[in-house]
DNA sequence: TATGAATGAGAATTCATTCAT
DNA sequence: AATGAATGAATTCTCATTCAT
């Protein structure tokens, strides 16, 4: 019973900060829609800050083992790429909320005094870099890839991803094979054709 | 004396609703950090929300008339495609703000009843859109491009120079060559090489 | 093991009653404090009000008890002034949160009703009154006093040692020698000088 | 219009927290007693501790005056005590919100970071020790008392007239002739007879 | 005895907005 | 064109207290 209404509040408010934004959800509506009181908000956390600063660690937990469970042991480096692809895909598919969370920015409230929120998102960042950096040294390295300069384009394939998950969470459903239009795009710049 | 007031209490709204987001601004803000008192704000508006579609308003008018500005007699239908690119980074550089504007979304309490926020966003994608879908069009006709499929290519593109602005408008300044490798990752991406 | 937690309640109570006042001390600040959770106080009290009213119970039976072991076979009536003074004195050093108590008013909270915290205090101030009457009547009758009038300066005497007694409780620890100069100044008011 | 209401709100407050305290004030009650809403009060101050500041700001300043246009020039130095009491008993009889004020110590919440409040009963307290100092010293000199030692006694009148004070403001109303009594008593403790 | 979970009532404070001038 | 004063409606959060176990 406990343990119901505390992952319920996590649940309603992990979807409303997603959809509303942090400033623009109350501690009212999460109660409400949660079925339990305010008060019970402050029992199981220090207040509205804790709940979001809470979901942010989980999502970004789960996020990060996502990334670490990646297999290092595919079949050719551009694989790699294509599965970073596919599990921000499937990100935006299985969890909106969360995908959102991890695409928005810190509420503009929280930003100052290197809030743990910040600190999160800049270790998951360095996470994400590396992964791929990794790999696209290691394709040039082979001749799979022929891809300079690296840092760059680690940054471009990022910023690619990260609008393709955009696109999905915030625009309007759309046939949507775009998404795999984009891996082969990005094959194509990377991998010289013989 | 007038004119003078009432851009200035745009300006500062727009710098404020870029940094702090809609719901996180209050009219005091504004008013203090414009040199005025609250009901002037209301007297030349009818209140915050249409402070804000008076700004998203001129953005996407200036924005709009950025794109119809691009040159249709180039070189080579990439050329489009690369000015494209260029004219977001240039709004990233020259206006921050507005860029800051143009990535966001709609507030989400302005989102239902189909604000006119809704509409010119709606509208101005469709005109980029069109603009790109057009060249890659020309682009594959000439042989000059091998992009298949073509719709889904252009929400690609788009997603990518999304992806782009948010990099230049939200993350640190980093040395930022970046931009230039993303639109050398696109040439390869959409021409063939010999 | 029972007994224990309930004296903890109490004795964390005085102290926080003392210092902080009744209205800005919390239940769950008396559970912490004690080491216990809140529902036991409830199960131990009735509520924050009984457990107030107890302790000014136990602290004013106390109070009575040691006005009424005052000696009364002094060598003269002056001593009984004196010893007046020095059991409020003594009480200030060995058990300050109870003097603060005494002197504390009933918190308005508590102050309708004809409150027993009300009560209590009449009594004891019956109490005092009557036994530092009796004191300088016997005085006046035997010539040791040139006390007049009896009943204001029953009043006047009180306020000193009330005085005495606040400032020793709430004044910074002062190097203290001025007791006993108020109750040299209270015999030379009282005593006549051959 | 304006200043009445502001004014209006600094009388209700200043009545509220000398009867009921601070702590057990609301801003509720403030507002709907002064015939204006919530809000208003946070026009006029920051805060409800913001009112209590300026409150206390203005109470020692008048406090202050008055103990400075205390005359210098008087018959005698006994003159000079006697007019501090009768300072005090006014206090009482015509402005007994004040005194109470006075009496009271800063509520514990505001007790911490060299609060204001702190600082202004601190000074005070200097400045009636100073005058009362120096009367005694001079009375001393001159023959007229015989005060020794001089500090301690300092103490132990303001410990009286502190008794006196809190007797009229917070006993129930008597006859008082108690007050009068009290100055005799002092006269009687400080002047030798012959 | 003892507690984890829960709540009704209310507290201080903020905000967008309006009114009278 | 401009403002000082004022407010209704919320918002976050606290508190004494109770319930189920």
């Amino acid at each position: 019973m406990a343990k119901n209404k505390k992952n319920k509040i996590i649940a309603t408010s992990t979807k409303l900060f997603a959809v509303q934004g942090f400033d623009n959800t109350t501690t009212l509506q999460i109660a409400k829609e949660s079925g339990v009181t305010e008060p019970l908000l402050y029992y199981h956390f220090k207040g509205k800050e804790e709940i979001f600063t809470d979901i942010i660690n989980r999502i970004f937990t789960e996020y990060t083992n996502l990334i670490a469970a990646l297999p290092l042991d595919t079949a050719n480096e551009f694989e790699k790429v294509s599965n970073l692809f596919k599990l921000h895909i499937a990100i935006a598919e299985n969890r909106p909320h969360d995908g959102r969370l991890i695409m928005a920015n810190c509420p503009s409230k929280l930003k100052n005094d290197r809030h743990i929120c910040q600190e999160i998102i800049y270790k998951q960042q360095e996470m994400v870099t590396s992964y791929l950096k990794d790999c696209l040294n290691k394709g040039n390295a082979s001749g799979e890839f022929d891809a300079h300069p690296v840092d760059d384009l680690v940054i471009v394939i990022l910023c690619l991803i990260n609008g393709i998950l955009r696109k999905k969470l915030l625009g309007k459903k759309e046939s949507s094979s775009y998404e795999f239009t984009a891996i082969e795009f990005c094959r194509r710049a990377l991998v010289p054709s013989k």
